[in-house]
DNA sequence: ACATTAACGCGATGAGCCAC
DNA sequence: GTGGCTCATCGCGTTAATGT
């Protein structure tokens, strides 16, 4: 009986050290910064701190935690996967604080809430802009910002909690586990040119004809990009030498208009330019279909969304259904 | 160069006491 | 019971000295 009263407690009673031992706001904002910065100095001068009272911030919290939580090294400081451990979930927490933060402001400015949407451009076009012109309908105070870009961006983006929700895909060189996402369309693209230019007098354009000309594309490594590239690959053909990066749609159409440049953009979009551009620019026509892989409708796994975000959410969705 | 420790200062807070 | 005052304590910051 003596036995059973002095044992450790169990469950979640037997994890509540950091509550009990009192880790503070100011220990997780240091853990977080010595994470990106990586020394004990850097770390207190963002937090606007002297080093030893940094110093002294993370001997407590050390005690707390019961673990050592950083390796001294001869210049700086590493944190140790306990350190590691903490730093992500501190970077949560902090990151929900910031989410409570803006609800309350939300509620008291009786602006109905705000929502930030990131998208890549063809479902920016074809989802994004529709929905959100249907929620402004219904909600006009509530306040919306969308920002196009490809999906490295974008879901690095989300992960800093600076978007609630974003239409992309999960970038291949992070954790799918971070993220909660569902399939939400195929992507099909093309190539356009301005009208008259030289290679759109065939029925069908071969790759190799094109791959003379300057060309406008995505970023390097973004999918689109990638996409295009496996194309000239797959098809002996070399690829263009001379590439225009850029994600910006505004910049693509420019240069493709007032040059012989060909791009790469989404069918949608290419739809979207020849309905409101009058005809300035065409379609090449291929002998093949060029098809990126689906986008998805992604959010933060274990984030709770707002409730604007809620309702963009469900009238995106309410649109593929 | 950078981290830790020691010594000290300052403001906030709570306990104890007293007058009303 | 309430409000005002004093004082001890605590938390958290600093600088200076010391260690790695």
């Amino acid at each position: 009986m003596e036995e059973q009263t002095k044992a450790a407690p169990r469950g979640a009673a037997a994890h509540d050290s950091m509550l009990r031992g009192g880790l503070k706001f100011t220990h997780l904002r240091m853990i977080v910064a010595l994470d990106e910065h990586g020394s004990v100095s850097a770390a207190a001068e963002t937090m606007n701190v002297s080093q030893p009272a940094a110093s002294r911030t993370i001997a407590e919290m050390e005690q707390i935690a019961g673990a050592r939580l950083l390796e001294r090294l001869p210049r700086g400081v590493r944190l140790t996967p306990y350190g590691q451990a903490l730093a992500r979930r501190a970077r949560s927490i902090l990151l929900e604080l910031r989410e409570a933060d803006r609800e309350i402001s939300d509620l008291r400015s009786g602006t109905g809430g705000t929502v930030n949407i990131g998208a890549v451009t063809a479902p920016a076009i074809d989802l994004a802009v529709p929905a959100i012109r249907e929620l402004r309908a219904r909600h006009p105070r509530l306040e919306i910002s969308i920002q196009v870009e490809t999906s490295n961006v974008l879901a690095r983006e989300l992960l800093a909690s600076r978007h609630d929700l974003i239409i992309a895909r999960i970038p291949e060189d992070l954790n799918p586990r971070l993220f909660e996402s569902r399939v939400i369309g195929i992507e099909k693209a093309c190539l356009i040119a301005r009208r008259g230019h030289p290679v759109l007098g065939a029925r069908k354009v071969p790759l190799e004809k094109t791959a003379a000309f300057d060309w406008v594309l995505q970023p390097s490594g973004s999918l689109l990009r990638r996409t295009v590239e496996q194309h000239f690959i797959r098809h002996d053909v070399p690829l263009p030498e001379r590439i225009l990066n850029t994600s910006s749609l505004l910049l693509t159409l420019v240069m493709v208009a007032q040059s012989d440049a060909i791009a790469a953009v989404s069918i949608d979009v290419a739809r979207f330019i020849r309905q409101s551009l009058g005809g300035a620019i065409d379609v090449v026509p291929l002998a093949f279909e060029i098809e990126v892989q689906p986008y998805s409708l992604i959010t933060a796994r274990n984030r709770t969304l707002s409730a604007a975000a809620i309702m963009l959410r469900d009238a995106i969705l309410k649109r593929i259904r």
